[in-house]
DNA sequence: GTGCTCTTGTGAACGCCGTTAACTACACCG
DNA sequence: CGGTGTAGTTAACGGCGTTCACAAGAGCAC
């Protein structure tokens, strides 16, 4: 298969070390310390040689960023694998609820990947921004394809939406559609409106406002137990969208 | 009126400094170039002299939490005084697009406020994570009431929240009706139900949820111009919640 | 096999950081 | 005036990212 030298078979193995011990440092020590001396003593080597690896601390974190969005959709994926190929509202809820679960065990990698200002420029290296959030958001959107197929609809009607919203959510409206044909899911452009894409906005903004919030602890009281809270607003979230 | 003697002035004085250098190098490069050692040089002393007025680094970033939390809610309480006492649905808008304004400007300063993890232990100190959001949650709970006072019914009705969570929502409620009441304005327990806490409650996450995704551009698609993307919510919430 | 090149690593160094300890200068108080 | 406590100093420790010059060795052409 992959012809390759005995050079690039070690540093690919070097390079998985060096992530592998990066990841274990942010799940158990936070982000402050992943750092590059700390990396370079738990593998035996000395600071300087990571540079062969990665040009410097910050890009070794993109690449971290990548890893752990690729597990936690990874995660989610296994999650779904138990339930029944048509119990499309409870796939919904089971990614729902994975994200949840994994915000909160892994609340260093949340703050990486999900609430940590975005350099303003970077734009142009479609690898990390984009393909960062595909491994995630793609099976965020398969569920969602799936729920479309399967006929249910998603309330609001396209005339609702907002005239400047339209083009952007035009854009976000055709990469669903890629997104979930490339999954082999057969779906027709009339089954998803710009409406649809801007209900699905709507849902994960209160996803991600609900799970942050947990996450940081800014509910705006002290709440003693937070999931009955989680699965109530999922409840909701689940009734306004129609589903 | 304060007696102080002349060296208590002087430290006041030296604090202040300390403070207003820390949140300009915050403001400007963001929350790692908060630095003793750069403090220090730009105010022309040692780091170490800080340490007479603050224990650590720690400590002063939580005074500066502080600081950056009361400026928000000043902010949001200026914008506030130019519109008429009676328009509390503009107030609850305006009071929201403030919100999203000031974290859209101060990025840093959000992340530090609203996106930081929650160290897990500290709760004892009130000062802190409480009175930080008591300064900023006044204002806004502040004009919650202006709204519920003046009549204007808030949707759910108290038998649809479970009841898991009225516990915890009563609590918020008290709290509610205590601030709202010590602002001036009279208010009944029967104009505040659990209800209306759990409606406060969902919007405040809708609210966040909107503004961090806009400030850590995880929009799940490309977006030309937020403001509108914001707009639209806004009205969303504001209906949905029977304004 | 010999020699060349390119890769991967090392060690020393620079300048940053938080923090501690010992010490100085000086304002305040009796 | 002398004593006390405060705000500042300097020096130092260990850790950090990063750069640079250099060594060891694999891979390859001849």
């Amino acid at each position: 298969m992959t012809q390759a030298t005995r050079r690039e078979r070690d540093r690919a193995a070097t390079d998985r070390e060096i992530r592998q011990q990066a990841r274990s440092l942010l799940v158990d020590d936070g982000p402050a310390a992943v750092t590059l001396r700390a990396i370079a003593r738990e593998l035996g080597i000395t600071a300087p040689a990571l540079y062969r690896y990665y040009s410097s601390r910050e890009d070794l974190i993109e690449h971290l960023r990548a890893d752990v969005c690729a597990d936690l959709a990874a995660e989610l994926a296994g999650g779904l694998s138990a339930l029944a190929e048509t119990d499309h509202v409870g796939q919904v809820l089971t990614v729902c609820r994975g994200f949840r679960r994994w915000a909160l065990a892994h609340p260093q990698e949340f703050t990486l990947v999900f609430a940590s200002p975005s350099p303003p420029g970077v734009h142009c290296p479609v690898s990390a921004q984009e393909q960062v959030r595909d491994s995630f958001g793609r099976i965020f959107l398969t569920v969602a394809g799936r729920v479309l197929a399967n006929g249910l609809p998603i309330t609001r009607p396209d005339h609702d939406v907002p005239e400047v919203l339209v083009a952007d959510l035009t854009h976000f409206r055709d990469e669903l559609l890629l997104t979930i044909t490339e999954s082999g899911v057969d779906l027709g452009a009339d089954q998803l409106g710009v409406g649809t894409a801007y209900v699905m906005l709507q849902f994960w903004v209160r996803l991600y406002g609900q799970v942050a919030l947990e996450v940081f602890g800014q509910f705006p009281f002290p709440v003693s137990d937070a999931e009955p809270l989680f699965e109530s607003m999922l409840t909701d979230l689940v009734r306004d969208v129609g589903l």
